[in-house]
DNA sequence: CTGAAAGCGCTAACAC
DNA sequence: GTGTTAGCGCTTTCAG
């Protein structure tokens, strides 16, 4: 087994309370006291045991990141920050992967299984609604990301769905597309991100004097690649089709594009298409993807300070902060 | 504070010990006192804390998998693989991203800083190399994945990257390219992947009664979209530009595309190009991306069960562990 | 079948 | 400035 805090103060011939100090970097320790211990530490490799300090402490300094799939993009992309604003405030992350298994969701987040390994937790949730999340047991401080019905008491990082997908929208129509689709809305009434961007599609339609014919809004199972190149099929298979498409997220819209394109399709001159999310992939594709851009670092940010202010004994009322979100027109709306 | 062990005993009036044993599933304990305190264990929400169990039994049934970037779709790809395994094994995995920071890389797997956390490490290696791994105090068990000098003394698993390299080579010389460029040379002596496909292709060019310009030989910092577009921009450039790019990943294949379809190049009549790594991106890009697909189930069910057997005592020699990779052949070298 | 008690490695309150 | 010690919550001998 690896050396022990008493392992080091027997061979240092000092208590086990004077290594630790040594250990920890307190002040008061005497300077030829802590050499000896310290070369002793080396000597014998000693390192300190986290699990233990964790029980004793009652923390770990460890937060997990809990998301539906590591890789969708958005979540890799996102991941990064979450990491580098954490180790900024002294916490390591750990990433946990869901699958948007309800499950696996309510293990983590409810049940509390890992309760104790984490400080906390910044959970971006698929399949557990509101009711669920409100009458948690667990105590662990919790940081929603995305949608979610709002007054489950914690605290929320999110953008206005509503309204990035009305800026996607009239983005299309102001490019004077009439025939407007979308790619991604779903039935299944826990997820509301699709319900809120159908929402906000709907409305920036309607306003322009345009109608929604309810044969160009497509519905989804997943958020894929695959479901977009499915859906952009069925669409084109129209005995009219649409000469723009709003995808719920970039993979969709990636997905979409490819299809259009095999088919001889021209994007933009065609069809015109926009995403969401802003991935790195729509920024290499041809045509490179318009999209609408969360500031992602910023979410991150956010989900972090909030939750590292909760560790620090922050009790005021739970919070909905509203992140920031752009348009980002490319190729795949406006051509080269 | 949530409840403990005695709490629960309190309550049920019956000592910690047979609350244990009911938590753990034990057999030898009478139906009636089961009933008992299951009901207080649900009454009083009860959890077993983890870290405590741990720090008792001197394991955690935890993995952690060190991989450079997450927000590389080859290792999002992966990880989703070696939690299923883990899964399976009755492992639960959480993820680490090193940035290929060499200090990360060596907090992690060398000095164990969280070493007492996890029962074993899956590690995908950047910076580390040899040498360093070499004299790991640390006894954790490690499996390494990809590349590296062997004789290491560690588990490892990885396919056979020169072979590999040739495959493409070979396929590009197949479809009648004579002047064939590489992507993502690397200078640095750590970054044996590189090294290793670099090899791969010169033999295959050379076989083929080819010769390697070196100025088609293109080295880039990092593997990403970026390098790849930078490669092909100054490959484009050139007064006699190649017919055909092999690049060492599908990142940079995809920047490699980007640019050429940017610059009128036609893929592949003009330039065919191959990448490595079989990204989803790569199926849904246009045109798809040929690549070299390797088995990333496999490597992640090889590390798994490596280091399952070595948590369960296994202590023979540490071994190397091949797997397998396939051609895939797809628009960006043959066409619709 | 169940209870009592030791102890995993560490930190922190309390002594001196 | 340093030593002693209780105890975090759990599993696990050892008794009975």
């Amino acid at each position: 087994m690896s050396p022990t805090l008493r392992d080091v103060a027997e061979r240092a011939g000092v208590s086990i309370r004077t290594v630790s100090n040594v250990v920890n970097g307190f002040a008061h320790v005497a300077p030829a006291t802590r050499a000896r211990v310290e070369q002793v530490v080396a000597e014998l490799g000693y390192r300190p045991n986290t699990v233990a300090r964790s029980l004793r402490q009652g923390r770990s300094r460890m937060l997990a990141l809990v998301v539906p799939e590591l890789d969708v993009p958005y979540f890799a992309e996102l991941t990064r920050f979450v990491i580098e604003h954490a180790a900024a405030r002294g916490y390591t992350v750990v990433v946990d992967q869901t699958d948007g298994d309800p499950t696996r969701e309510r293990e983590l987040i409810m049940n509390g299984t890992t309760a104790n390994l984490f400080d906390g937790v910044i959970f971006s949730p698929i399949a557990l609604g509101g009711a669920d999340l409100r009458d948690r047991t667990v105590t662990t401080p919790v940081v929603l990301l995305g949608e979610r019905a709002s007054a489950v008491g914690l605290d929320h990082v999110m953008i206005d769905n509503v309204t990035a997908a009305g800026l996607a929208t009239r983005h299309l129509i102001e490019l004077g597309r009439t025939r407007i689709a979308a790619i991604g809305d779903q039935n299944d009434e826990t997820r509301q991100t699709a319900r809120l961007r159908t929402l906000g599609f709907r409305q920036a339609v309607t306003e322009a004097g345009l109608r929604v014919d309810p044969v160009l809004l497509r519905s989804t199972s997943f958020f894929h690649r695959a479901d977009g190149a499915a859906a952009m099929a069925e669409l084109l298979a129209l005995a009219d089709p649409p000469d723009a498409v709003f995808c719920y997220n970039d993979l969709l819209a990636l997905g979409a594009l490819r299809t259009a394109l095999q088919h001889g399709v021209r994007v933009p001159e065609d069809i015109a298409i926009i995403g969401f999310d802003d991935i790195e992939d729509g920024r290499y594709s041809t045509p490179s993807l318009s999209t609408i851009s969360p500031d992602k670092e910023q979410i991150a940010r956010l989900a972090v300070e909030l939750l590292a202010n909760r560790l620090d004994g922050d009790t005021t009322e739970p919070v909905e902060v509203p992140a920031d979100f752009t348009l980002q027109a490319r190729e795949s709306t406006l051509g080269r």
